[in-house]
DNA sequence: ACTCGGATGTGCGTTTGGTCACAATAAACG
DNA sequence: CGTTTATTGTGACCAAACGCACATCCGAGT
């Protein structure tokens, strides 16, 4: 595979000894959720571990009921983790972005995988192999709280998901999905900022459990509201504070 | 309130120092999930940090937005843990039986409920303070582990139920949930053998995310096809791989 | 035994949202 | 640059499910 070809050259450059780069690995991995509470130096053992790759757009990182040994760490793009039914369709569970670990799930409880995941564009991640993962996670054991942390609030992510599809119409849901894509994209940017959500209607609908024509003309509804634009795998939310009130509604 | 009254009167009883309580409770605790990899020594000081705890059909345990400082055990009865709407309906997340145990998420990552737990019947349970908890969590580091598993099980639970909302209609999900609460409940029972689902229509619709007419008309249904008899607030499923072929249609 | 209240069964009109169909448009690629 | 090819916008139709209304029906309590 193309991607595992980029992973070898990187691992081949002499670059990897260099202070600077791995100074960079090291501040990168500090903002990793599950290794934040970590300094330095109990970071720096990781970092041979991790073995970079490559994945196209629409390439598939691992497919649902496959044996999960590795995880992986966005370090560029996106990712999309989604379950599908029977008849091929597909429902998206979760997006990721740099910084966010996927794939953990597997390592932890030696399933395999429940959902399959897919590189949204361009994306590089690190790779981290299972017993190198426990290794870690025995020789440092305050990652556990970080971990049950983060599972927690995947958890509660889905559990609020649950109730918002039982309980929202999908305009509604679609509002929510797109102010929680908004915030989590450009953290940084200004409060009435007009902030850019990069994605496909199909994608969006996927991931609030709706038909793609539904979604549609919800965005198209906002649309006329002034509250956004749309135009091909893009959507541009102009008052936060209108889709917001949509959201409540 | 009443609870609490019992909880204190059972504490006060001396039976609490007989050996024989003390094993029946290790062996209890054993059978627990997130305790099943210790053993007795390690187990035993856990005991006395425990309190009973009772409640009564419909008493709230505890209420989202709540701080929350303690899990629960349970020891006989069932909880139904649901998020809230508006406009005050709400969605049954998860249902717990004896050996499950709830609340720790909030335990987890310090944040406030997410959810409500109500008891279903009459309700007894152990009850577990944070402060108890993390010192021995940070005596057993072992526990991590298993508290780790339990998290992603329920987490993977949490996705199925999401694709499943989104693929299944309600029929179908009515099918699937009704096997899952079957296989819970006596799992000792044999193959062909009726099993009893004591639970009203309007809890399997919040748990299904659907209204409760719905859920009656597909029970009418399934009754009409011989598969299961419904009665006030029992479901006896008399064919269960006729169900089991309801839930994959 | 009787009554009251919670739980269930069912009919019916209305709504939401899915599916099919197709036009329009913008990116992608030779 | 034109020709594909993915993406988006919309109309029309249809099915699933909601909500309301009521008739039972069973069980708990007096």
């Amino acid at each position: 595979m193309f991607g595992q070809g980029i992973a070898r050259l990187s691992e081949a450059l002499p670059a990897r000894d260099s202070g600077e780069d791995q100074l960079a690995d090291v501040e990168f991995l500090s903002r990793v959720s599950i290794f934040a509470n970590l300094d330095a130096e109990r970071l720096q053992p990781l970092i041979g571990k991790l073995r970079p790759r490559r994945y196209q757009r629409g390439e598939v990182i691992f497919h649902e009921d496959d044996p999960g040994d590795r995880m992986h760490i966005i370090v560029e793009g996106s990712v999309k983790i989604s379950v599908a039914s029977e008849d091929g369709r597909e429902k998206n569970i979760a997006l990721f972005k740099p910084g966010d670990c996927f794939g953990e799930m597997a390592l932890l409880d030696g399933s395999n995988r429940s959902a399959t995941a897919t590189a949204m564009e361009t994306l590089e991640t690190l790779v981290l192999m299972r017993d190198d993962f426990l290794e870690f996670l025995s020789e440092n054991p305050q990652v556990a709280a970080d971990i049950t942390r983060l599972l927690t609030q995947r958890l509660r992510k889905a559990n609020q998901s649950l109730a918002d599809t039982a309980f929202l119409d999908v305009p509604t849901r679609v509002a929510k999905q797109l102010l929680t894509l908004a915030a989590s994209d450009d953290g940084g940017a200004g409060p009435s900022e007009p902030r850019v959500v990069a994605l496909g209607q199909d994608e969006l609908a996927s991931l609030v459990g709706a038909s793609r024509e539904t979604v549609s003309r919800a965005l198209t509804s906002y649309r006329r509201m002034g509250i956004l634009t749309t135009s091909h795998r893009r959507i541009v939310i102009i008052d936060i504070m209108g889709l917001e009130r949509m959201a409540s509604a």
